[in-house]
DNA sequence: GGCAAATGTCAACCGCTGTTGACTGTAGAA
DNA sequence: TTCTACAGTCAACAGCGGTTGACATTTGCC
């Protein structure tokens, strides 16, 4: 967010695939503090050290950035892959710390999500790419019953807690304990991560044996 | 949505207080469904009954406006009171279903969230409100340890539902049995509002003694 | 070296949208 | 009836922001 063109950009020779995905970085980022509305092109080319007209080059329009934007950043596999005993506690302690190693980045996706959201055009995009790819993989993850359901319970609830912590911040969560959010967090993503609730009962007979992964 | 002049604003004499209602729950209604950014001045005002101009003569600015939507919309005391024990079930069955009497205005302050969280201008005020008046509300229906804390990941979690059940809507949670949606949802919130997480191993030792209703 | 395609800049355009000020008509009091 | 304050319209303004096409510069190939 220099809002200057950056030195990397200054001394770069011509190239159109580093230069495309200077552009992609500079307005994954922007998108993702600002929103689709309030980032400008010409900000974005000049943070990537181009002309906003190399955006319409590159991506026939600003819609058309954005929707690459969306299509490159999300890519769970990484978070979901490992101990799925401890898969709560490390989703939970990712949404409240951030990503270990990339300082900020790490809360991007969550963000974009919520920027999508937003963008009548983007949701369309979004939807498609949830469906099928990161729910059917979080899903494949999880098994059991009902895995596909689970894992959009999962995400709306990451989601959601996003969006409150690291946007709105109101105090009850800001000054909250970290470790307790942690704690609380993971204790709500555990109900649906190990499947409960089947034998429970509901108003209408259960019997919709619906699975759809 | 009705993109003409309704009907009820066509043989409605001179009425200061009642055109400016009238702006108010058409701004609610497209902002809500579009979002601040893509809710024109005139279409807004075209559903009221009323031309651009009135806005700016009633609210100052569009800005103003949707200050004024925000502060209308947020009044979760009638879903909070009932039951304490049915209530985690209330809220569920309130965000799969919608309210029942309205048939969709009850959908629409969460929605508003989404969309005040994407403007900077609007998150302040969001906040504000979020800490003074509906976080401490819930918070004392919930009581316990932690309450104001338990109370933030309530509405988180709500939220995040919200955005990816009504908006999103991947086939993985729309095409979900609803009273099994109802019943997860309803188990994952459950969690939170009967207290839990104490009794737990934690890294970091937990008496921290953080109340912060 | 020279030519052509690729890479990038620049300035202008244009549509959209919030806003404003002057004007019109209606309602109610004198 | 007449006058005044108020409710509302209308047209024009202004500026922001995405887009475009004409122009400059570099790169790489013959």
């Amino acid at each position: 967010m220099t809002s200057e063109r950056s030195e990397a950009a200054a001394h770069r020779r011509r190239d159109s695939t580093a230069t495309r995905t200077a552009i992609l970085e500079a307005a994954t980022r922007h998108f993702a503090c600002k929103g689709y509305g309030h980032a400008g092109a010409r900000e974005i080319a000049m943070d990537a050290g181009v002309t906003a007209a190399m955006i319409n080059r590159y991506f026939g329009s600003k819609e058309g950035l954005f929707a690459e934007v969306i299509e490159r950043a999300f890519d769970i596999r990484e978070l979901i892959d490992g101990d799925r005993a401890t898969l709560a506690d490390r989703l939970a302690r990712l949404m409240v710390y951030g990503r270990p190693g990339a300082p900020e980045s790490g809360r991007i996706p969550l963000l974009l999500l919520l920027r999508a959201a937003t963008e009548p055009a983007a949701a369309d995009l979004l939807r498609d790419r949830l469906e099928s790819e990161n729910l059917p993989v979080l899903a494949e993850r999880l098994g059991g019953p009902d895995a596909g359901t689970r894992a959009g319970l999962i995400i709306a609830h990451l989601t959601g807690f996003a969006i409150l912590y690291q946007m709105i911040r109101p105090r009850q969560l800001a000054d909250a304990d970290r470790e307790q959010l942690v704690a609380r967090l993971s204790a709500g993503l555990a109900v649906t991560i190990d499947e409960p609730p089947d034998p429970q009962p509901r108003p209408t007979p259960p019997k919709s044996s619906q699975k759809n992964l």
